[in-house]
DNA sequence: CGCCAGGGCCTCA
DNA sequence: TGAGGCCATGGC
């Protein structure tokens, strides 16, 4: 996979979709919670649960903190998987106290020393690591998930069963590109997976049709 | 009613 | 290392 087709798979994507404002958060933190709220979740759900928490002046790090699991797990309900989400904003807290909850202060790690760190927390993985790493701290990196893994295999661009970290490198490697369009990119694979390369993929009005090897049997 | 959503952990080979 | 079970609400 090259450059050039990456950046043409960029570009026809931009100009059907549009640029798709991904993170919609105002602060660093605001992004975090997302990010693990957002863990096999629809988007929506987790809106309701950051308007609410804004609300009650509670999305910051200190309240979070002042709160217990219990008390947590109730106001982020919507989320789904409230009680796993409740203990890893926990274990993030838990962390991110080491910082005195100054996120200025993570935000000039080297990249590859913070997206270690980020692992070790409890809760956080590859994806969601990532996804702070690039929204909340401006870091370099290809966000990875499940959508960019089938829109890709499907393409013939790569291995379905290739590694989450392999496909990683693969775009970081093979991708001259500035932090705008990692931001972007990721952003408008997850809509092209969610309004055409579906489970079922819908491939007639599809605006990578000329580019994807995928032979649709519809 | 079933399916899936901006995953990750634990367990067991 | 990888497959399978588990976590859970809300929209359609």
């Amino acid at each position: 996979m090259q450059d050039k087709k990456l950046t043409k798979i960029y570009t026809t994507l931009f100009e059907s979709f549009g640029p798709q404002g991904w993170w919609p958060a105002k602060t660093r933190f605001e992004v975090i919670v997302g990010a693990i709220l957002t863990q096999n979740t629809n988007w929506k759900n987790v809106e309701k649960v950051i308007a609410g928490l804004k609300k009650q002046k509670l999305l910051s790090p200190k309240a979070l903190d002042g709160l217990s699991a219990g008390e947590l797990a109730a106001l982020i309900r919507p989320a789904g998987y409230y009680n796993q989400k409740a203990k890893k904003l926990k274990a993030f807290l838990d962390y991110f106290e080491g910082y005195d909850f100054d996120p200025s202060k993570l935000a000039k790690e080297d990249k590859d020393k913070l997206r270690a760190e980020l692992l070790g927390i409890w809760g956080i993985g590859p994806e969601t690591a990532d996804s702070i790493l690039l929204y909340a701290f401006d870091k370099p990196v290809f966000v990875v998930d499940a959508y960019t893994q089938r829109v890709f295999s499907r393409m013939g661009f790569i291995d379905e069963k290739i590694s989450y970290d392999d496909l990683r490198c693969l775009f970081e490697n093979n991708m001259s590109a500035g932090l705008g369009i990692f931001k972007e990119y990721h952003a408008l694979i997850d809509e092209l997976a969610k309004r055409y390369c579906k489970a079922k993929p819908e491939c007639a009005d599809c605006p990578a049709r000329g580019l994807c090897g995928f032979k649709s049997k519809t």
